[in-house]
DNA sequence: CCATTCATTTCGAGT
DNA sequence: ACTCGAAGTGAATGG
């Protein structure tokens, strides 16, 4: 990995076209060739960046040295032709080093994991609810999971951490489908997500589709005191 | 900015948890507080980060010195409650660099531009078509573009750059809409995307649906070519 | 300021 | 290899 603090402009050609006025940055070149281009400040995402695989080639300033370009960078992708051309004008710090291969990322808490605390609390639907199976498949996929109210009648629940319209289709989709299933029919629905968007709400409700909002925490606070049981 | 290379193990907690286990890595400390985790490969994506606004502080090793911890980085999200914890085993390099406020990226070629070069060569849809109007409001959304043909037929044209299942359900419901309107009645659809899915491109046939593949390249080079006329 | 939509999305899982 | 859906999505735009 190496890392250039320097003055430089920065233009990218590809999918669009970018540009980047002169100023001071950083500029870090990753072991696979791809290189991003950060400011001192805004969110992790870079000003602008290469992906890998690419080959970076640096060039001494030609024309452009009388506009102050020391030396240009030019960035290629291996795969594409998008290419991340740097102008710089002055470099102010370069250090190169050896970090290895990186063993990664180990998370918790996804849209996986509401699944499972749902489908272990599924009474937090209603009392007598009992879980039929998650992951109940249908010809155009799997329901995130098929449950039986106290009754006994079928319920279909459409699980989303964000719920938004697409969500609400989904599992319109998966209800009709469902409903042609005389094993089952009639079939309820329950869009169950963290946050549910108004528009989601709305033509949820238009279709008679029950929404619920899930608290994580709580899902896994009922968890904890039954793991605490035993 | 900051810069760290340093041999260190991560723990992030906030709406997921996660964990990075020891390794060498880029630390990268922004003036308004936020701390990127990169590894030598990957994308511009960091492996774990915290975003601004943002404190981190920094205390000797406590317990954990027995298992090689020098210091502990606590980096704590201003707004939120999400805490970022890295704990230091060996730092490798240590600099730290002004770079002042950044001007920022200048982008062009997006999916409002293309909606703005169709609109302008709505004639590549087909001979005698002409232009109603962009972004044709109708109760649940404004319609990318609303045309007529050369017979006067009413059409709308949904545009992405990426067309997939959702385009196809967004502008069925926009069809529906504008079908119910006597003076537009019957509206023809169009789905009009730069690369279109296969499950999209069926989804649409089977609804009557027209797909046109955009060519940005050549509509931008008809806009090159009509420019030098005047 | 809230809500919706786009993104050079990236990323991972499943087929 | 390809497709599809999720993301600690983030960022811009319109009401």
């Amino acid at each position: 990995m190496r890392l250039v603090i320097a003055r430089c402009s920065v233009d990218y050609a590809g999918r669009l076209s970018a540009h980047l006025p002169l100023a001071t940055r950083l500029l870090l070149v990753k072991a696979d060739g791809s290189v991003l281009v950060h400011s001192d400040g805004g969110s992790y995402k870079p000003l602008n960046w290469m992906s890998p695989p690419a080959r970076l080639t640096v060039a001494p300033a030609g024309e452009d040295a009388a506009e102050g370009v020391v030396e240009t960078w030019t960035v290629r992708n291996l795969k594409s032709d998008d290419r991340l051309v740097v102008s710089v004008h002055e470099v102010l710090h370069d250090s190169s080093h050896e970090l290895g291969v990186d063993p990664g990322l180990v998370k918790d808490g996804v849209e996986a994991h509401l699944q499972e605390l749902l489908a272990e609390h599924i009474g937090t639907l209603g009392d007598g609810y009992r879980l039929v199976r998650r992951e109940y498949p249908t010809a155009i996929g799997p329901v995130d999971i098929l449950a039986r109210d106290g009754g006994g009648g079928a319920i279909a629940v459409e699980i989303k951490r964000r719920g938004d319209i697409d969500g609400v289709e989904q599992l319109t989709r998966y209800l009709e489908l469902l409903n042609r299933d005389p094993q089952l029919r009639p079939v309820a629905g329950v869009f169950a997500a963290q946050e549910i968007k108004p528009q989601a709400r709305t033509l949820a409700t238009d279709r008679g589709i029950r929404c619920v909002t899930l608290d994580y925490d709580a899902l896994r606070g009922m968890d904890d005191v039954s793991a605490r049981l035993f």
